[in-house]
DNA sequence: GTATAATTAAAACGAACGTTCGAATTAAAG
DNA sequence: CTTTAATTCGAACGTTCGTTTTAATTATAC
């Protein structure tokens, strides 16, 4: 019964910390709400900081497994029932919306919230893992779209994670507004999957009303 | 010289939230940055959710009125020399990245960041005004891509803000990144369009890898 | 059993927070 | 000029924050 105490917090911070924020959540709010006495995190965890790092790698880690995992299937396919892309952009879009991982709703937002973290050192660490998931699906999705160039692709893919990241921290919301006929996840996340292979697919418009195609553009 | 005090507070409170956040921002340094008193915030603004409020309206108003007339023009046009979609889409995410905005980096981050807030009354907020925005366009292109049900729409309206608020939050870090070709955000925004018009007017995948055309899928 | 380590408990620490208040200063109006 | 309103200023308010400390309690080893 030792270290059910860990638990009880990590699951108490996951949830307070995707309603509210991290900074806007407390030790307080997190102890109380996990039973447990306050100066209990910094005992098991260390510091507010480091609590919310195992909070992360605890969901994160096998989620990344999964998809780099996934990939490595996809990339040993000798035949293709599908465009391989699609394939891809399931095997990434696809873990973090998956029950296997016992993934609720709240860490859903906390990890949207965490992608439009903006702080340095914040994001470093957020992404030091991410990095290589990122790199090797980059890799992957060039060999099966030869005609996106190295200057969009990693666009193309920010974009992707953007609309994954915003699904998370707006699909509760959304599932809940009245005629919507979309209810699970699972749903939702084939439509995830439709627009993002859509748009990462895309040829390069030349539409008249492309700016960039009237005049040269100064910008930002 | 009467409000110049109000301006400063205002540029410095939306460079310092689009650093650090609105919980991590502190009324002693924006009043530090903005080199006045402490106590001038509450004098002309009332109260600190009340200065976002007004640093919100500020920069989102032009944009949702330029987002709206744009989308007039294109309603009364009666040629298409372009897919109509591809103009609406244009009508909906060029605003916040035109420069005659006069709209720095740090405006957009801090956009994107909002954008994943989910604080139940900042979110109504937020989305207030942003809901009849939404509304329109969600008419609009309807009618332009009328393969679209009422059920896919909305998902699909959510992820292309999805990619546009992660573009505001990370296209700074993106466009510093060494060997990357794309430097201006015009033409970051030429990328966005092309990305979210496929996903906008994709036909729905029927491939065999689809979990839902296998079987009946149980789902959070 | 006793000794030792791990965990929980209660209380307090100093620092930082948003806000308020009365006086001082500046601007506007007569 | 004098009067009045608007604004700026320094200082303090009470609260909440993350963290630390020391003692009590519980589990583990011998």
């Amino acid at each position: 019964m030792a270290s059910d105490t860990k638990r009880r917090i990590l699951d108490a911070a996951e949830s307070l910390m995707g309603d509210k924020g991290f900074t806007s959540t407390s030790m307080r709010d997190i102890t109380t709400a996990a039973k447990v006495n306050l100066a209990s995190v910094n005992y098991h965890f260390g510091s507010k900081e480091a609590l919310l790092a195992a909070v992360l790698e605890r969901r994160l880690q096998p989620i990344n497994e999964m998809r780099l995992k996934l990939l490595d299937e996809i990339e040993l396919e000798t035949t293709d029932t599908e465009p391989r892309h699609h394939k891809i952009v399931r095997a990434f879009l696809s873990p973090p919306f998956d029950q296997q991982q016992r993934l609720d709703e709240t860490f859903l937002r906390l990890l949207g919230r965490l992608h439009s973290e903006t702080n340095d050192d914040f994001r470093q660490a957020f992404m030091s893992e991410y990095e290589l998931v990122f790199q090797r699906f980059a890799v992957s999705l060039q060999r099966s779209l030869p005609h996106l160039t190295s200057s969009n692709l990693p666009w193309r893919m920010l974009f992707m994670v953007g609309s994954m990241a915003f699904t998370m921290s707006w699909g509760q919301s959304m599932m809940k507004r009245e005629g919507t006929d979309i209810k699970t996840s699972a749903e939702v996340l084939e439509e995830l999957i439709t627009f993002t292979c859509a748009g990462l697919a895309a040829q390069e418009v030349t539409g008249m009303s492309n700016p960039l195609h009237r005049q040269e553009q100064e910008a930002l």
